[in-house]
DNA sequence: CTCGATGCAAATGCTTTGCAGAAAA
DNA sequence: TTTTCTGCAAAGCATTTGCATCGAG
């Protein structure tokens, strides 16, 4: 698993490419707030709250509400440029949806630091089972809790 | 997989004495509500909400409030004799933990329906994964969502 | 008698919504 | 201009908690 790095530019494009278009085919309006919290979104990298990412957003325009958050990132995760996630933590946190990339998470229970991984084979053995038992798969959650090394050597 | 079939009698014992024990320890009463509350609980099947658990527990004393519920499987969990589990619909749903038993779920997305599965090879991969990052796995979330063969042949 | 448990209602925490004013198109 | 969007406050919802009272030990 390589460490998150801030995203390329082409990504970023397509990304962008990819809401306008949904903007458009539904009547939506491009505001200055949705710009922000967009671009705030697109640059920031891990798996960030709504807390967290209004905190950002308002260091560029102090104005901005909660709701707006909110609302914006329904609309991100609705044109399918952000996944929503829970980590039992009892908050939705978000992440970029990468085109074509797909992966699911360690959580270490003590610090809340968060690793993403990908196994071919378990997706293989998801779908699997859901054929098994006559399921035609559509979406799966799946988060291993645990201690990392660095909190198992500190305690 | 086998259908759920009502609890046969020493699973119950056994159940019954982790509760009693753990109560013990801790200096805890066994109060009638709470008595309530556990059979109903032990001789339910499936993944039953607060709300599922408290229309049946009033079905025996109405005068039960839903705070005892809550409080009640909070203890039951914490004592090790069920599973909170969180379906992605925004409420917890408990089912009875098994000694020696570990299954994971695929819910159909157009009728809710829950299906239980377990697989070796996956439990093997998952501590795998967590070994290579350096975690101590501990425990994890694996829900499979999809259509099942019923919604998929009447749509 | 004591101290934990109950039931109610109020509080909580996250998220959604109604609405009047602001601003895209 | 028309219709969507924003910001605020209020509402929603599942869950938790404070407190007076009850009841187990």
């Amino acid at each position: 698993m390589t460490e998150k790095q801030s995203i390329d530019e082409d990504t970023l494009q397509q990304l962008r490419k990819k809401l306008s278009t949904f903007m458009e085919k539904n009547g939506l309006r491009s505001t200055a707030q949705r710009r922000t919290v967009t671009d705030v979104f697109l640059r920031a990298t891990g798996h960030l709250s709504i807390e967290e990412l209004l905190a950002l957003v308002r260091d560029r325009d102090p104005k901005i509400g909660y709701a707006t958050v909110y609302r914006t990132l329904k609309l991100l995760k609705d044109c399918g440029i952000a996944y929503e996630r829970h980590f039992g933590d009892g908050v939705s946190r978000y992440e970029i949806a990468f085109v074509d990339e797909h992966h699911d998470h360690l959580i270490c229970l003590e610090c809340g630091k968060i690793v993403e991984f990908e196994n071919e084979e378990i997706e293989r053995l998801q779908e699997r089972l859901a054929a098994e038992h006559g399921f035609t798969l559509k979406r799966h959650t799946h988060e291993l809790y645990g201690v990392c090394a660095d909190c198992a050597a500190t305690s």
